[in-house]
DNA sequence: AACGATTGCGCAAACGGTTGCGGGTAGAGC
DNA sequence: GCTCTACCCGCAACCGTTTGCGCAATCGTT
């Protein structure tokens, strides 16, 4: 069976296919009647627009590039959420795709988003990226895009963050407040802007406080625990545990506890989505860091410069506001 | 700045757009030397086809539809991941959209997808979802749909899920085999198809087995906790935990875990993905249903649909198979 | 040299919906 | 009876790409 079409419908009423259009579209130029009419016997035969000829008419896809570095189990999840609760509520679809950490596929990945006329486009970039060069392209075409999370410094961007600094040092307090000497502390990919933010956040927070800091880095829950098991194995006994995201912190807390000398009592402290932390059953402190959240204004955002239809060409970014969180 | 297209490509070298849509696509009716030019030329100029307008002319608009009950942790991304890579390989592009568990959000998205023109889609069901007229919409107009996970019985549908019942009694056997005898079970929703597999095939294998059974329900990590907390205030002492799935998993670990008056050892027997259960620093044995293998299989069953141009009048269950592992 | 086959390109329509413009009709106002 | 206006609707172009058909030029064959 074929799809109803305008077409269809104008041949039902005798009247011009753009009559139909401006009838389904209410447009004022239509008379109550016939507006009704066609409106009703639209419903009957389940006619649904053809939103690739509209599209392609319009040149506005309705469609929102998502691109992530990689599909990880805790904020990639709330992030989609946040992003298809508003792109949804704006009539606005979302093609997912992500970059398994390889700059080659984030480029891959731009072209795809360009080639599909997305409307706007929504990054966290990988590790490997130095530039935005690639984006060049839809900036051309005055496609809106908006980063979050993982981001470059770089001129005349919008983006959506937290701050990374701040929020490190506070947590680096915590560790100072319970008088923990010897600190363990997994952080992600040393390349990526956020690694190096809440580093330098919390090492300036303890930066005239004795205590010993190890950092290790690590990509996912299973290199945390590795790299966490070497540094308990290297003969360093951590009374405090730093990590930067939800994977490293499984990792690393597995790779604590299944420690076979044991472990005296470890203060814990991190950024988390929120999720996990209260179902480790150890008492931790955490930045919280709502990738709903964060999902959803960075596609209000993006929603606000497609609207605009132009692309501003100020800096801004937002930063997300934090709560710590003692459990 | 506009983008370049098969028109300016054509006004530069003074022949018709039609010549320069053959020379890109390597038509054989195009000459070698002026195929050439016009590719060097292109790429100089860094023109990309707009598949809006060529999948408006062609009808095929190279992009799948995903619709998910919820984004979860565990399940979710792995899906995703797998339809992707395959998707990317054969040239598609992934329109994600999520339920919230609701049929009447299924119902949308299903129109959502007709809407894009979708040239195939992938569906887990929700949970209220009781039958499938609403795809009705996709069948007629044959586009190809692939069921996987949660899926209803129905007949002439193409599905990836695995042998639910007959994995179900293989981790039946094992309470069996180490002597469990009050044995807890925290199932996912009761209306599902998968649950009422797992819970038949669980008590088929049990079915002369002296124990007690204590099944509760629980769609997410944090019900699951509760579930299990108030089945353990109750004064039921289980020696045996049976999940469903990583997140009931994770919350009925949290709360024997976290339970005050201890427990005695628990033997625990599960369905997951394969990632958790290294990290809870707990033995169990598990059937590992790779949501990666079902999200390639999956979307590998519907680009053969797709190229097969018709849909098939037959049922195809495609059942994946499991592996028991014991840590 | 005459003829058929092949090569290489142009022409134009088509995909479905949108929109500026124009025009016909009916009613109101003088 | 005339003009003016408001109301409704048709006409046709357009978005970028693809493709069947046609045709001229070239090549190969007898």
């Amino acid at each position: 069976m074929k799809r109803t079409t305008i077409k269809d419908l104008a041949r039902q009423f005798g009247v011009n296919p753009s009559t139909i259009s401006r009838a389904l579209n209410n447009h004022p130029d239509v008379g109550e009647d016939l507006k009704n009419r066609v409106q009703t016997l639209a419903n009957q035969l389940g006619y649904r627009p053809n939103r690739l000829a509209a599209s392609f008419r319009n040149r506005r896809s309705r469609l929102i590039g998502l691109i992530v570095p990689q599909v990880n189990m805790f904020f990639f999840p709330s992030i989609i959420k946040g992003v298809e609760d508003i792109a949804r509520a704006k009539g606005y679809s979302l093609i997912v795709l992500h970059s398994s950490d390889s700059l080659e596929r984030e480029i891959e990945n731009v072209q795809i988003c360009f080639e599909n006329n997305i409307d706007g486009l929504l990054v966290a970039l990988t590790r490997e990226t130095q530039n935005l060069e690639h984006f060049d392209l839809l900036r051309e075409a005055e496609t809106p895009i908006v980063f979050f999370d993982k981001i470059l410094e770089d001129p005349n961007q919008q983006a959506v963050v937290i701050d990374d600094f701040e929020a490190a040092a506070t947590l680096a307090q915590t560790f100072r407040e319970t008088g923990c000497k010897r600190i363990a502390g997994v952080l992600g990919d040393p390349n990526l802007n956020i690694t190096q933010k809440r580093r330098s956040g919390f090492e300036y927070a303890l930066r005239d406080y004795p205590a010993e800091l190890r950092f290790v880095n690590a990509d996912s829950a299973a290199q945390s625990r590795v790299k966490m098991q070497e540094l308990l194995a290297s003969g360093f006994a951590p009374d405090g545990l730093f990590t930067m995201s939800d994977e490293t912190l499984l990792g690393a807390v597995a790779a604590i506890e299944g420690n076979e000398n044991g472990l005296p009592k470890c203060h814990i402290a991190c950024f988390s989505d929120g999720l996990l932390p209260n179902y480790l059953n150890v008492h931790m402190t955490y930045v919280q860091h709502s990738g709903y959240e964060i999902g959803q204004t960075a596609m209000a955002l993006l929603h606000e410069q497609i609207c605009r239809e132009t692309v501003l060409p100020v800096s801004n970014i937002v930063q997300m506001p934090t709560t710590l969180i003692r459990i």
